[in-house]
DNA sequence: CTGAAAGCGCTTACAG
DNA sequence: CTGAAAGCGCTTACAG
């Protein structure tokens, strides 16, 4: 068995209420008690029980995390400055990964509650009623990340996707383009689904270009819908010259297609993403894309939480917004109409 | 304040013995009481503290693990599947990403002693002797994946990367190759530095292969790394037509490194990963690579490490070696030397 | 500056 | 089948 605090303070001989104070550093114990305490830890190798401290302190010092599939570059370099922010903070983070899985989801909220987790961070936004009403009774400070839930009531930290579809797609367009595609994520979703995709139709509205219904898809993010939805617009009898996928990992899908299909990009055919991820320069050529400010965006998620946990929301009310930026790559080309 | 039990037994108007008997499924209690019980939980929203109850059972279903870099595909895959299983378990997981940062580390492993965690994962094998120590008197169970390190204490779930390297050099040799790059790791690692580094000596010795110097490079397995370590080979006055490097991700590295060069793969130069991370199938051309079973090798960890925590050590204390498997795609091709 | 005692929210013998 | 009491390993008023 581990050492206890009992078995310190008979070592040192002194009450245990000494040695407490010795651990939470504070003052008002003489220093050769202190020395003496001191000595008792390191001998007995002793290390106090995190949670036994949680249960009279009521904090557990763990913040939950729900990430929708740690395997995506976006999600996990969100996590990993997350994590980075947490532990600067000595917060600990208990993580889970739901696949679309909503009864998995469930569950992890319960867990959160029963940890009595100081804060939860969810990034993502579909949520069924069940999910919603649980989360709205839960009583524990919440924040989203990258995405933004109808529910007013909690705070987000995103970027405006919207302004960020529309600036990619009227880089398409300034680009000269007339066919521009658009593979979008999941119409349930909000922010990543419905926002982005408004920003698309209205950049073409604005910009006087032509709407073709079979050049707009939607798929599930992930690499393989972009392929596939990819596939599905090549098959069109005039196919478009411009392609906007709401994700990087669907960009890369889909400029694999288009490789796969003997044709080239950007000359036969000009892609954007979306992210900003690790992705975008691993694969040539290097994809052009809308980039979330994905460190910055893990960072002000965790320090917002904090200040919730603090009691310091009056300003963090708010949904905090944060720059998108394109960043310009190989993967797009101006389109001469000749 | 969230109620308790003792709200909920006033409540239910039975003891909190009783209480705690219906929330732990006992038997021995009337149905009638179990009833009311149950509602006197549903009307108050009660959820029992975990932590609480970690005290009492000395036990606390968390699990930590020690992850080198969430946002690599090898290991955030890993991860995923590391998370399901003890999700199915019924634990939950401590998540912590160390970026070579020692101090990091050892912060963590006493967070872990600390949150008095009931298992231990760890996915690196880069320790200090500091770590070292710590590690060997922490008392709780430990388990390596994907790595092993020198101390035979441990169990480690891995592949045979002697073999694996061997193999996936031959694979290359058997192409008709003779002048083979190799880009490995850190030799500071027993397993995948050191281990895949010997496999591939020993394969070109077998087979008469010639070795060079100058194609024998070492990167930290991202891939950035892989681009600059190939784009050093290729500053040789007559460079290999065929390259090995220990990872998937320093393999693309490579990859866009040959093809920033305004060379092809796999027409001039053949590439061959490691890992077989989903990377291999984002790329064009596809990786070949040298697949670890990664998910089954989460799976495993998990598995183990609760027999482990549950004391069925008995079989548990060898090491699990998982079967590689040469997964062949569009990378690799062979050599003519005409 | 130091310690005895109560309490955090549960579970588990023990007695009935 | 049910409950009073002790205890898990700490911290924190309270008193001295």
């Amino acid at each position: 068995m581990a050492p206890k605090i009992k078995d310190v303070a008979r070592h040192a001989g002194v009450s245990v209420t000494t040695v407490s104070r010795v651990l939470n550093g504070e003052k008002y114990v003489k220093d050769d008690l202190k020395a003496r305490v001191q000595r008792a830890i390191d001998e007995l190798g002793y290390t106090p029980s995190h949670i036994a401290r949680s249960l009279v302190r009521k904090k557990t010092d763990l913040i939950g995390v729900i990430v929708p599939d740690v395997t995506s570059s976006f999600y996990s370099t969100i996590l990993s400055t997350i994590e980075k922010t947490a532990s600067l903070n000595d917060y600990n983070l208990l993580v889970c990964n739901i696949i679309e899985d909503t009864d998995k989801e469930l569950k992890y909220l319960q867990v959160f509650k029963q940890m009595r987790v100081d804060g939860i961070i969810i990034m993502h936004e579909k949520m069924d009623d069940e999910i919603r009403e649980l989360i709205h009774k839960l009583d524990i400070p919440i924040i989203f990340s990258s995405v933004k839930p109808v529910d007013q009531k909690f705070i987000s930290v995103i970027i405006d996707d919207y302004a960020a579809a529309y600036d990619a797609t009227r880089h398409l367009i300034e680009l000269g383009h007339k066919r521009i595609g658009f593979i979008g994520g999941d119409m349930r979703d909000v922010t990543s689904g419905q926002n982005r995709f408004v920003g698309y139709s209205h950049a073409l509205a604005d910009f006087g270009v032509e709407v073709v219904d079979d050049y707009i898809r939607f798929g599930d993010y992930k690499t393989q819908s972009g392929y596939e939805q990819m596939k599905a617009m090549l098959a069109c009898e005039v196919y478009p010259t411009a392609v906007f996928a709401v994700s990087d990992d669907m960009a890369v899908g889909a400029m694999n297609c288009i490789h796969d299909h003997g044709l080239r990009v950007p000359d036969d055919l000009s892609v954007i993403g979306f992210d900003g991820s690790q992705l975008t320069e691993q694969v040539r050529p290097r994809l052009t894309s809308m980039e979330q400010p994905i460190l910055e965006m893990g960072k002000v998620t965790v320090d917002k939480l904090l200040d919730l946990i603090s009691g310091n929301d009056d300003l963090s009310a708010e949904d905090v917004i944060l720059k998108h930026k394109l960043v310009i790559r190989d993967s797009c080309k101006s389109y001469v109409n000749s």
